[in-house]
DNA sequence: GCTTGTTAGTTACAAAAACAACTATTACCA
DNA sequence: TGGTAATAGTTGTTTTTGTAACTAACAAGC
């Protein structure tokens, strides 16, 4: 057995996809946290309701393959901190309605304003066309497409 | 304010990143979890051992950006399991070298060889072009080109 | 030598995530 | 109906991670 073999651990995809995404994620969760104390479940479920509005938590989950208890905890700290409003169902009393209220909105209108420009930076090393190509790539990997 | 606004989320690369990057694991960690029972920081200091052969913990962090007490605790576990084997150095008494015992090569060797099919599996969706444009992408973002 | 600073690695405590069990409500159907 | 299963969401418990403080050993300057 000599040594180095040859295996190429940086050029290992799932490695190698994590190091990209934790590198990505560094500068803009800068922001949610420093900037409003948000954790990442919680600037997601915050965007899922910025862009589609009324939403359940469940359909959260299930558009962000989020687990339930994430989700749940996640929508319990953004109302505490009046971000978030919550409505029971009258048709079915499981069923929660979320909203973003006037001040989660607000938060979400700077903070996509950031993920903006800040994805903006991260892709100025590549061309239009490598960014296209990237983000195709990395859809069929997610599994989104098919 | 009218719902839903414009914002991609899917498409906003932190995020799609991390998707890909949690999917593209998913099947490689059900191995190694399942058939050793390591964790995630485990099999990749496994893999530091298996490719580079003898190595300090500091090593180790440095070249895969991992914090010293994720290694430090990877390299216990890994040592109450006789995958790796300790050694005080000599000539500086705080440094420890680690190497892999004949049974953590075996693991390695073993968790090499799926690593090498998964890849291939997860990269089939991709010609080879669009496999090198990807992975020199992902380094130009994880920050390992420059 | 002795003090101060640095480095290798561990340990202790706090934050976050994962997993399972639970309550409440609705749906199904015999 | 009444009993069983399914669904929405929460709560409790255990793992895992992150952060900071710590011990031990070495280095450097005076």
């Amino acid at each position: 057995m000599t040594k180095p073999d040859d295996f190429d651990l940086q050029a290992f995809l799932p490695y190698l996809l994590n190091q990209a995404a934790e590198e990505a994620s560094l500068g803009f969760q800068k922001v949610y946290k420093d900037r409003y104390g948000l954790l990442r479940s919680e600037w997601r479920v915050l965007f899922h309701l910025g862009i589609f509005g009324r939403l359940t938590a469940t359909e959260i989950g299930a558009q962000g393959k989020v687990h339930k208890t994430k989700v749940s905890r996640a929508v319990q700290r953004l109302a505490d901190r009046r971000l978030v409003k919550r409505a029971r169902s009258e048709e079915d009393r499981r069923v929660e309605w979320l909203e973003l209220t006037p001040a989660g909105e607000k938060v979400y209108r700077d903070l996509r304003e950031v993920a903006q420009g800040y994805e903006g930076s991260l892709l100025a090393q590549l061309s239009e066309a490598e960014m296209q190509t990237l983000k195709g790539m990395l859809l069929k990997l997610a599994g989104r497409t098919n």
